[in-house]
Parts: structure tokens; sequence; C-alpha cells
DNA sequence: CGGTATCCCTTCTGATACTG
DNA sequence: CAGTATCAGAAGGGATACCG
């Protein structure tokens, strides 16, 4: 019997896909989401939590995350105006891929260097 | 018995942690790592198979990946002179964690769609 | 075949200043 | 406090031409 179709769970990378984990996995948003799955913070307790960030980054990351459904945006009161950020159950599940992707980095690292040191040298 | 350090096992994102993903996980690394894992190839190969792919970026992608111990870069012989790529064991498990993000991107994406929805149409 | 080198243009990023 | 607006510099990516 001919294994016409082999058996692989081959997912098909779409630029849907692709869009999703660029605007989910980018610089920032791997630092904001940790934060926020710790406890909810407002803007400026991110900015001071992760310090080299400028204002505008922030500010879009929060965006960008809120508009895919991976944090939610809270007003608390007005005078002189709160705004909380709160990780939402869609974030927590990325949150879970985030760490599985950094327990790779940690783990193969000491590889990856010596992979790179290779490299080098030998060019 | 005060709990002075939290059982968070919180992974700390350092620049060398963002700047491996960037260089692994980034817009083509995917589609490469994807072809590569099915088989060997060779680089107009490659190029044929992401037909959108230009020469100046398959060349940036598998050099970063082979930098990074991703890939096996081999040059099988000369006369005209062939170049057989293959992932590597380190890449398999990159590939691993690829496959992770891929479903986890289609198992969300309804509800990512609709809470761009919301977010679009309040705004 | 498997690249490198160059130009150019768009995008991203950061710094700074200002607002409800 | 929580942003928006504007601008300049750096970086990324494509198109084209050429090389071992």
């Amino acid at each position: 019997m001919p294994e016409t179709t082999p058996p692989q769970p081959t997912t098909q990378i779409t630029a849907q896909h692709r869009e999703l984990l660029d605007q989910v996995l980018d610089k920032w948003s791997l630092q904001v989401l940790d934060r926020l799955c710790e406890s909810p913070s407002r803007f400026n307790e991110l900015r001071r939590a992760i310090p080299v960030i400028t204002q505008k980054s922030l500010t879009a990351t929060l965006r960008r995350l809120e508009r895919n459904g991976m944090v939610d945006r809270v007003v608390v009161n007005t005078r002189p105006l709160a705004v909380e950020y709160r990780i939402s159950a869609l974030g927590k599940t990325l949150q879970d891929l985030i760490d599985a992707l950094l327990g790779w980095t940690t783990a193969t690292m000491p590889e990856v260097e010596r992979a790179r040191e290779r490299f080098d040298e030998h060019a």
C-alpha cells in the first residue's frame, strides 16, 4: 500500500500566520507580556519595569497586543486618569509558548555559542 | 515561613535570548527550516520552493541559520559546484517549537480575528 | 550553480516636544 | 498620568549586475 500522502503534520505557513507571530513575538511584546503575566500594570509602571523602552514603542506594543486580544486595556477612573493593562485569557495561552521559547533559548544557547565560534573563526 | 522568593519560573528575557529568537524566527527562517525538515535541498531548490524570496534574503537567511548551528552547509562537489543544505540536530529541536507556534496561530486565529474586528470597529 | 556587490527605497526606531 | 506628533538616523529588503 503506497503512501501517497506522507504523515507530515506540515503546518502551512501563510502570510496570516507570519503576520500574527510578527505582531505578538516582536522585540518588546515578550517583555510586556511577561510583566503583565505577573500582575496587571499601569502604563508608567511598565515603563519603569522595562527601562530601555520608549513611550512610543510601549504605546505601539500595547495597542498591537490589545488589538490582537492579548491584553485588556481598562480605564480605571478619571482625574488624573488611570489606565490598567491586564493579560487576557488569550494572552495567557501565548505566554505558555513564550516560556517554551525562552526555555529553548536557555537550553540551546551554549551549543549555539559553540556553533557561532566555529563559524566565525573559520571565516 | 515567609516566601521571600516566589515560585515563579520567570525566565529572564535577556538581550541574548532576544537576539537568538530574532535570528531564528524571522520572516524567512520558518519557511526555510520547514523545507529543510522535509528534505535536504540545494540553493536553487529552496528559491523555487519559496518563490517570493530574493537571492539576497535567502543567502542571508541560510548564513544566519548556519552560523547559529541550525543548518549544515555541505559542498557536495565541484564542477559546476553543488551545495546542499541540511537541517541540523539543533535545528530539529527548533522545528518542534515552530510547529507549536504554528499550531497556536492556527488555533487562536479565529479569536484573534474577532478581537481585531471589535477593536477596529470601536475605533 | 551558487553566490557577492551595489544602489535605493521603505520601514523601523529613537529622541524630543507637546496635550487632555 | 497617559499618551500624540514630528523628525532624523539606522536598518532591512528588493532589483539589478556581475563573478568563480
